[in-house]
RNA sequence: GGACAGGUGGCCGAGUGGUUUAAGGCGCACGCCUGGAAAGCGUGUGGGGGUGAAAGCCUCUCGCGGGUUCGAAUCCCGCCCUGUCCGCCA
């Protein structure tokens, strides 16, 4: 192809000689020869193309490579690595979609009204409780764990999807825009993550952390079923995300730190959890090393999962090409990529629920939450 | 949504079919000069791919994609983005 593309420029450059030396009939048989050089120029571009664009649909389609320390097999496989709090057991314990519709605070039948189901409704001190849950957690990782806080879009083009790991191979998990080709975000980490596409870095700048608040859009195609009562599993739900830029060389401490990060909420609002270091065939598809943050639920009895901390090697980077320079001269590497929910609302704001009922029906306000809303107690 | 104007290297900016390695400037880096600095002078200064031990060399890349042509930053078509004005709207 190159030999090719040699040759068409040097017998241009011998028509054009040939024309300004006036020689007429060389400049034409040069013309004539380029021509043919052209034809062979159409059809290896062909050929190059469909090649390089089958290969580029085939790379899309392979998942992140687990690290050496994720163990093997699938869900079963999963290890609990730590655990923080004392679970609340006991009889009578009421689960959250009871206590909120009592409380009136969680309408689920009118947001399936105007949405479908899956689309929830809070009301007065549940809507005040989750905005005071953003407000924490964002003032959180601003403030004490050095955050740079983003207000980012909520529909994203088809290249940020590529850009994360959604597309090609989950674009029917995804709410589409019709007629616009955007995406609803499935998560924050999407716009964030692809803030710098195709840039190259400065070293010093690194490791970067941001913070967002932003809904999340979930079609859980497949999920249908599972999980479905309450606030555990909604197409619709709110969420803070962290997402770390950084070099290879951090990555592995980056992903701790994200996830102590991540912990922080919950040891502040008095939730007791647990981490799960995933098994290789439980880890998604952009991750090579995930920690899910559980929060316990008493009232349904069940763990749930408020958080995925992943570090993302180089498997995003490359995708969206974003990468930086360690010094002045040297040639730019991919830079690392770790996200995490920092944490999702709907099931701590359940948790908490759960967690802090009375017999009588109130549930208690964690401290960390009376001043952001301003009451001790909901009732 | 409509009209117009634009998109060129880190930045500004010239370039409207070929002597092609994209002028010039700014910034930056290094060197010379200096007691030291500034100024001045000189050299260098994006990314991808290939080749090589390295220096280097080859090649692609002027918003993106197609087309015309022997040859495209330059001409044609489509798209994206930015600006200005109009319309609409929180």
């Amino acid at each position: 192809m190159e030999e090719l593309l040699a040759a068409r420029t040097a017998v241009s450059g011998t028509v054009a000689a040939a024309k300004q030396s006036g020689n007429d009939a060389k400049a034409q048989a040069r013309m004539a020869e380029g021509r043919e050089i052209g034809d062979r120029i159409k059809v290896a571009e062909a050929r190059r193309a469909e090649t390089e664009g089958e290969l580029t649909s085939l790379l899309l389609q392979f998942p992140n490579v687990p690290l050496p320390d994720v163990p093997t097999g699938g869900e079963s496989a999963n290890v609990v690595v730590r655990s923080w709090g004392t679970p609340r057991l006991g009889e009578g314990l009421r689960p959250h979609w009871d206590l909120g519709e009592t409380l009136g605070i969680l309408d689920l039948a009118r947001g399936a009204k105007v949405a479908g189901a899956g689309f929830v409704t809070l009301r007065g001190e549940g809507s005040r409780l989750a905005r005071a849950l953003v407000q924490l957690m964002l003032d959180l990782h601003t403030r004490e764990h050095g955050y740079e806080e983003v207000a980012i879009p909520f529909a994203v083009n088809r290249a940020a999807m590529i850009g994360t790991g959604q597309f090609p191979k989950f674009e029917d998990e995804q709410y589409a825009i019709r007629d616009a080709d955007l995406f609803l975000i499935p998560t924050a980490e999407v716009p964030i993550t692809n803030l710098y596409r195709d840039e190259i870095l400065d070293a010093a700048w690194l490791p970067h952390g941001f913070a967002a608040y932003s809904p999340c859009f979930r079609r859980e195609a497949g999920a249908a079923g599972k999980d479905t009562r309450g606030l555990l599993r909604v197409h619709q739900f709110d969420k803070v995300e962290l997402v770390r830029y950084c070099t290879p060389e951090e990555s592995a401490h980056e992903l701790e730190r994200l996830t102590a990060h991540a912990e922080a909420v919950l040891t502040r609002l008095g939730l007791p959890y647990r981490v799960v270091l995933l098994a290789a065939g439980d880890t998604g598809f952009a991750s090579a090393k995930t920690y899910d943050l559980e929060v316990w639920a008493p009232g349904v009895g069940r763990w749930l999962e408020v958080s995925s901390c992943s570090t993302c090697t180089d498997f995003q980077a490359r995708r969206a090409n974003i990468r930086y320079r360690s010094a002045p001269g040297k040639p730019p590497r991919f830079i690392h990529t770790l996200n995490g929910s920092g944490v999702a609302i709907p099931r701590v704001l359940a948790a908490i629920l759960e967690h802090y009922q009375e017999p009588d029906g109130t549930v208690r306000v964690p401290d960390a939450l009376r001043p952001y809303l301003g009451a001790d107690r909901l009732e």
